[in-house]
RNA sequence: GAUUCCGUAGCUCAGCUGGUAGAGCAUAACACUUUUAAUGUUGGGGUCCUGGGUUCGAAUCCCAGCGGGAUCACCA
């Protein structure tokens, strides 16, 4: 027997032969012929009780409740629950009754996967239930599931909530936990939504790299990692967009990838490692055009998933339906603080900073200083979908001048529930314009600032030959799919989050104290005794051992012979 | 990174001022032909996260570590 397993396991490992010995393969290969799921049944037996006279229907037991002869169960496909009702005379038609009472009622777990074939009917309690007429075991669960208790009127009992087992086993979460799986519908549904617009608008969906040799786009650290064949360094990529800028060069309108992105920071419930965005590069269009284009996107996107655009969240109801409020920077600072800024220099904001408690420090300029007052005073106010406009150049190097503000660039953030989930310019086409603002980021790198963006002198060749006006965008799907989908963390929307290593359990072998020359039947026996490892066992007391085997051999009531103390001595030669 | 809380059976959790480790569900055995958290009776199941320390004695107190949650900071 295998070593660490619980008493459950065990008994699962020992069903499993168990089937094996009577002829049943507890893991068959063979296509099952589902015709029909729980979620239909539910639905449309009531109308149609002709239709549903010979189903085949496959899931996990989910819970049983046996009673002599007959027997319910409740089994959990894709698409819900269904209660089944076994006799055992109709799966065990003649004298020989072990398909029900071994097999059935002994063999077999929650969590195993079963077929069944039978018709549909209701119980005298009212619940739409399948009579079986065969059963055949699809897939034998080794492991116990948690069994959670759910009542019609929603209580829950001993439900599976423990954050860490949730993200670290999802496949246990969403199994027992099957609510959950509606976010990850809604998440494909989000991702679908914005395709087939992007793709009705006649922009194309494409792919470039996530290895890249500049990492540029965004200011943020990246992943490092080294080609062996080229012998160069290489970075996962934080954003995408100069090579979907290099691709409007290349003579197409309108491209878009979905995609991760990686960034080498902090995580909390906003910020995992690998995210997914979208960016979208539009020829011949400006960044007024590409608001009106996001308030469509996500009023789509909105309706697609709850019917209208209006999306609760907490004790808001967000409304998707377009237009957006529209603030300049300057304007939203004063709207919230009724400080005008738009005309001070750096000691003039600093000065406002230390008068409404925004900490600063030496190391931040004008368009830092901005930035900061906006996050501070501004931020959380905007809870509706609110487009803010025309940021200080300093931060965007890669958006172009405003048209009539100097000082600003034509770009806008859009806010919604206090975070910013969409950015987007009017892109930056000047060529010589691009060089030096990226050569200003360079300064800052040389300045210690780890989040400058490099220089990418393919992607200024690109703008060199030339490059359309264009408009970009780009939003973060996570944090898009939590504002849909109610949630508040970042873990919530991702199937498996990153975690911390789980602690590795040191995998001990039988094989391992049986090259020392213990026979295999007793190693179970040192285990019990808490040695786990040869070095454990080789550190204690030889007559100790030799004496507690013997005790433990009368305590487990073992019929194994006892080695002699000269063969236990020379376990630790 | 800081603060704080948590880690006990397969799951959810209790365990007081330190004194032989508990409950419900799950699981095993028996009974039971329409149950609904089925029921009744009887069992088994534990590295109390890990390692130190204090103590006659530690799940409990102290220290360190590991893992997780929350809040804050950082980070578009």
């Amino acid at each position: 027997m295998s070593i660490g397993l619980s008493e459950q396991e065990i008994f699962r490992r020992e069903a499993m032969q168990q089937l094996r010995n009577l002829g049943i393969d507890p893991y068959p290969p063979e296509t099952f012929p589902v015709n029909a799921n729980a979620k239909d049944i539910a639905e449309n037996f009531e109308a149609n009780t002709e239709a549903y006279q010979d189903v085949v229907i496959a899931g996990r037991i989910m819970s049983r409740r046996i009673m002599g002869s007959a027997s319910f169960a409740e089994i959990q496909d894709a698409t819900g629950r269904l209660q089944i009702y076994i006799k055992r005379d109709d799966i065990s038609p003649g004298e020989d009754k072990t398909m029900y009472n071994t097999v059935f009622k002994k063999l077999l777990d929650l969590g195993d996967f079963i077929g069944v074939r039978g018709y549909v009917f209701t119980t005298q309690t009212g619940e739409i239930s399948l009579h079986v007429r065969e059963l055949t075991i699809l897939s034998k669960s080794l492991k116990p599931l948690p069994v959670v208790r759910r009542e019609e009127d929603g209580t829950i009992h001993d439900a599976f909530t423990d954050p860490e087992m949730r993200y670290r086993q999802r496949y246990v979460d969403l199994t027992v936990n099957p609510e959950f799986k509606q976010i990850f519908i809604n998440r494909s549904k989000v991702i679908r939504t914005m395709q087939s617009y992007f793709d009705s608008n006649g922009w194309m969906e494409v792919e470039t790299p996530i290895l890249q040799s500049v990492h540029g786009g965004a200011a943020a650290r990246p992943f490092t990692t080294h080609h062996n064949t080229l012998d160069m360094p290489l970075f996962l990529r934080i954003a995408n967009e100069l090579y979907l800028k290099r691709l409007i060069v290349a003579g197409f309108d309108g491209v878009y990838e979905f995609g991760k992105m990686f960034r080498n920071e902090g995580m909390d419930r906003t910020h995992n490692p690998e995210f997914t965005s979208v960016e979208i590069y539009v020829a011949y269009k400006d960044y007024i055009w590409m608001m009106a284009m996001v308030e469509q996107c996500l009023e789509k996107v909105a309706r697609a998933i709850h019917g209208l655009p209006i999306v609760k969240f907490g004790e808001h109801e967000l409304n998707f339906a377009g237009p957006y409020e529209k603030l300049s920077m300057y304007d939203s600072i004063l709207k919230y603080t009724a400080i005008d800024v738009s005309a001070m220099d750096e000691v003039a904001l600093r000065e406002v900073c230390k008068q409404i408690n925004v900490p600063v420090d030496a190391t931040m300029g004008k368009g830092k200083l901005i930035d900061e007052i906006f996050s501070e005073k501004v931020e959380h106010h905007l809870i509706q979908p609110t487009y803010i406009t025309d940021y200080p150049i300093e931060m965007t190097p890669l958006a172009k001048k405003h048209r009539s503000k100097p000082g600003l660039v034509e770009r806008f953030e859009l806010f919604v529930m206090g975070k910013e989930i969409a950015n987007a310019y009017s892109e930056l086409n000047d060529p010589i314009d691009q060089r030096e603002r990226l050569e200003e980021q360079l300064l800052l790198a040389g300045r210690g600032d780890e989040e400058a963006m490099a220089m990418d002198d393919d992607f200024l060749r690109a703008l060199e030959y030339g490059m359309p006006p264009t408009s970009g965008l780009g939003i973060g799907i996570d944090r898009l799919v939590m504002l849909m989908t109610g949630q508040t963390t970042i873990q919530e929307v991702l199937f498996f989050p990153q975690m911390r290593a789980e602690k590795k359990v040191k995998v001990v072998t039988v094989d391992d104290f049986v090259n020392i020359g213990v026979p295999a039947v007793w190693v179970p026996v040192l285990n019990k005794m808490g040695f786990n490892t040869v070095e454990e066992l080789k550190a204690g007391n030889p007559n100790k051992v030799f004496n507690d085997l013997g005790g433990m051999r009368k305590k487990l009531k073992l019929d194994i012979s006892m080695p002699t103390k000269d063969e236990v001595m020379a376990w630790f030669v």
